[in-house]
DNA sequence: TCCTTTATCGTCATTTCGACATTAAGGGCA
DNA sequence: TGCCCTTAATGTCGAAATGACGATAAAGGA
């Protein structure tokens, strides 16, 4: 019996921190099925691609992100046989971390794009296809990963405060961590941020050290959510 | 431009415990490419079949695995356009946790079959196209998920005692947690396990009760390893 | 100048971790 | 029938981590 082919496509789910809310970056559809409907930027995988190379491409096609050096990671991967009106089309699913990119979504191909916090839209029937699905299963891989890595630090522009990185958990985790204590924490993960020598006063008050990324990716001990 | 179809498989990393050590299940490749050559057991996605589908069937006509209830979880999927000599071939790889079903694999579709223990596999080239690398990724994924989920018990038979959870952590990991503070945490950690009435002297020595998987899928507090 | 604000460091009681001792409860064997 | 050996389960204790706060530092603004 023959294998039957089946259309491959990328769906990204690019999640950023915009005003102290955790947001997605959502596109209108033009075309249809689910036309003016918005779904998650994606597209078909090309002939000698990798899935990883059409995740980027698309990230700077879709969405105008590529200069920011997204964290990219693969999600999961959909193939329901009703999930896509056309016929039979699998998607992979790619997870994106970035700084906030601004508002304009530069050199986008699509009709219309817009970030959206995720807490709208979590069990919201307005995305097309199963990407409310996708959605859900990106901001819930974010939120077990931040427990344990130093993506959280992916979320936000170099150079950064504690503070601020401890807003990226308040923000995704709905709660607020204590001030000192992650404090502590955050200095004491190894490898966590690194220290620079600059200091900055945009928080008002004291002047705060100034950290970049630190070379760990898994974090030791762990943050916990309580 | 149109979008080009591709095959989409499934390939399936089933691991269980044998003899105190972590094996997966390889089947030797009877046809080109990669003819005897060992590979994991998988087949390509049917019409109107769902992902997790595909995996189910092969796990019960490949692999004669299937009134186990494994776990089976979604790994990742691997699409790199070389991967396959005879064409684009996304594959999209499952990872099934199983209690050892015995030597003679039962119900196999293929020509041969059998268990290998992982850690001599880990970076040989024996194995076809790139399961190398996806069996590497399945160990390491369940490594790390026996740190903050109460996989460990999907690996033996019910029912089981503490020391023989202690077991799987052990061969999975490479090192021996203390049987004592081991006990302390497994059964202080709420839902890992359920107490039986039963107790077996299966170990020697003084009897030890007996325990079935429990409700948690997370644990809290986590098994570290150091 | 002093007051408000935020950052950073320190304190301390409680809990957890890791190493180890002790007691419990069976089977094997003389 | 007793000893003895083996493994199971519970207990102990110092070190380390955690969580809830207090105290001090360093800026800008009234």
């Amino acid at each position: 019996m023959q294998p039957t082919p089946m259309l491959v496509a990328v769906d990204l789910v690019v999640l950023t921190l915009r005003s102290g809310e955790l947001e997605a970056l959502l596109v209108r559809r033009g075309v249809e099925p689910y036309a003016g409907r918005w779904a998650l930027p994606g597209g078909f995988v090309e002939p000698g691609e990798d899935l990883v190379d059409t995740a980027v491409r698309e990230l700077g096609e879709e969405a105008g992100i590529g200069r920011l050096r997204p964290h990219l990671e693969q999600l999961a991967t959909y193939g329901s046989p009703d999930r896509d009106p056309r016929g039979r089309v699998v998607s992979v699913a790619y997870l994106a971390l970035v700084p906030d990119p601004g508002d304009p979504v530069a050199g986008s191909d699509a009709a219309d794009a817009a970030w959206r916090a995720v807490g709208t839209l979590g069990r919201s029937r307005s995305l097309a296809f199963d990407h409310a699905r996708i959605l859900r299963d990106g901001v819930e891989r974010a939120r077990a990963k931040l427990e344990y890595t130093s993506l959280a630090a992916a979320l936000i522009p170099e150079p950064f405060t504690v503070n601020e990185l401890r807003e990226v958990y308040a923000a995704v985790w709905g709660v607020e961590p204590d001030p000192r204590n992650f404090h502590r924490k955050v200095t004491s993960a190894d490898g966590f941020v690194v220290e620079t020598h600059a200091t900055t006063t945009r928080g008002g008050g004291r002047p705060a050290r100034l950290y970049r990324r630190g070379p760990a990716v898994q974090l030791h001990p762990p943050m916990l959510r309580g």
